[in-house]
DNA sequence: GATGAATGAGCCTTCATTCAT
DNA sequence: AATGAATGAAGGCTCATTCAT
């Protein structure tokens, strides 16, 4: 029994965090109503309240949720260059492109939109989901490359600025095509950019 | 005199717009109040209305004013290239540097954060910024890549990729370092993300 | 109990409804402020909005009860006229003399006073006034009159064109003597007028 | 020159009176604004207040100069009295018949509605009203059926109460078919409800 | 622990009215 | 005398948050 209440009671939180996710996403921090956080939740007001305190707690623990979810998505996709294959290009490419349709997904536009948007407001949690993802995510990539490096699949570099050089190719262009987020980019677009991202990247890094 | 009292009244539309600038920066566009406005531009609220109608299209004109600024300053430094000199890494090492500098200024990081966390409230707006400034920029800067290459001095390439390329490589490691604009980044600093972004991309985009 | 927390509810809906009437009346519908009408209620502002939604359906709920009130003390009256008596001019005089009373009362001349000043905004809250009111009374009037013109004891007529004329006969010189309601009419005055209206309608309507 | 001058001041001040009018009959006496009358008379706002001071005394005069307009009218109805005819029912047909539509006229349901409707802001101005309108017309009808009297062509009786009688039967059913003034009534229509209430009238007062 | 009800605080907007020209 | 511009005052409405049940 208790056991069961308090599985109900973990569930319940969890889906406020992800109803206020969702409305947050939908409306912005200020435009967001607690009362339709609780509505999408199917919870009561104040039940939003016994869960998490405030709005803006409500607001941190959501971001971080989807944070770590999407660093979870970018990490495993990176996973994938530990065991590159004969074809470097072809496993870059790869990456690149997953990658890319990780950071497109609806919940990562979002999580950037918000973050971004209220940094002001917020500037510890922009800390927070910066080092959930973007620095984890890089930090990660730049121990591939740096072994591709060692390996002398690339040429010797610093991995950290080619990481970053790396994930620059691919989500600029990705966001001038994508308009901001604002509109979606076709799988075959995406695979253009990372396909040119992962040109520029092996010309100027690739051994010899 | 008339010209006086036209003079006056532009005055005082400029600094309303100014002024909403400045709190929309401080605030964001939400907790951003009309009032507030008003004080920094040192009218009565109802002059802000007077002029300027409704906090929407305030902030409209006032992103909007900021955008052709910035841009213009981009525009200006874009146009180094036309007369790069013998020593065409040392002018877009120039470029890149003066540019990271414009992308890093107060204003430049405001108007990013506004118009990434208002996008979902002002669709057309964030559009209107985009077509005054990356587009604008990357069009001139793909301008200028396309001589170099017919000059020989860059390989043939798509100028327009290899803008967008130019342009990730620099803000994007800088978004890095001034972690989401949170953070000022030194001059020595941007010199050192200048200078490697102009690095790769002169290996990836140099003749022969 | 539970009960006791509708009856709760109830009452407050109630207090706001009579308190909004009562501020509507003292004040006419714009110069009304929600404020006043949720201190004369002992309430907060935003529980008037929590009930009510809006201050355009406070004016509609509270002048339809008011209204509802009034209709109901009219046809109360005119029931009256169900069992005349052998002495018909004294029942119609009776009648009369009550129905000015009731339409005297400050509630009536508010209403009517109300109801006259927003015909423009609220044209379909004026139908659904008249409706509950003047219609039904006349309808009313109207069914008694017929009966007595059956039974011998009016002559033959239109019973609708007669209740009018009754209703006419009785309000239309009250307003005068009351100046449009800015008056009070005394029980006295009241009776000479309701006794000149049945003397003219019986004069027109007797049998013979 | 100055004839002129005075003239264009005179006008002025008429246009802007008119407009008033205008704009209080459309909008009510609080949603009316100044800006709109101004506009209305082609007149800057400040000008209004040169000519007329206050809001309030705009419409005070604005309010008692069509209520002239309309006394004249139907005080100029009640004279074909003075001269009854043969006839003395088609006489009194014909004033009832074309008072209606005087007080039916625009105008004069404009007048009505904002008097009745601003009765409690404006307590002096209905007495004034009614005093150029009902109160003058009433006492005109008076003075006429009380030589219908003396001539015998009437019943003895106390003319102010019959003239409030014979008013009261015209508007009281008026006002019902038009719903409070908020529907046209056809010239038909009024037709029957006159004639109507002379027959009433008549059958109650008639010499004999 | 969950909820219906209530509230204090705050913001956008409008408008009558006044200056300065 | 007429106007463009500016303002003080006020009101409708929303929302995060808290009680009482």
């Amino acid at each position: 029994m208790t056991a069961t209440s308090a599985r109900g009671r973990i569930d319940k939180r969890q889906a406020i965090l992800e109803a206020a996710f969702t409305v947050f996403a939908r409306r912005g921090y200020d435009q967001a109503c607690v009362q339709e956080i609780a509505e999408e939740a199917g919870v009561a007001k104040p039940t939003v309240y016994n869960h998490l305190t405030d709005k803006e707690n409500l607001f941190r623990h959501a971001v971080m949720a989807v944070a770590d979810l999407v660093m979870a998505e970018n990490l495993d996709v990176v996973e994938r260059l530990r065991e590159p294959g004969d074809d470097l290009r072809a496993a870059l490419e790869d990456v690149a492109y997953r990658m890319s349709r990780v950071c497109s997904s609806e919940q990562a536009r979002a999580l950037r939109s918000l973050a971004y948007g209220q940094a002001g407001r917020f500037p510890d949690l922009i800390d927070v989901v910066r080092e959930r993802t973007s620095h984890r995510l890089r930090e990660a990539l730049a121990d591939r490359l740096a072994r591709l490096s060692l390996a002398e699949r690339l040429r010797p570099c610093d991995p950290t600025l080619a990481a970053d050089q790396f994930l620059a190719l691919l989500t600029g262009p990705m966001e001038v095509r994508s308009h901001l987020g604002a509109r979606k980019v076709s799988a075959a677009d995406t695979r253009i950019v990372a396909n040119a991202a992962v040109d520029t990247f092996l010309r100027a890094y690739k051994a010899d």
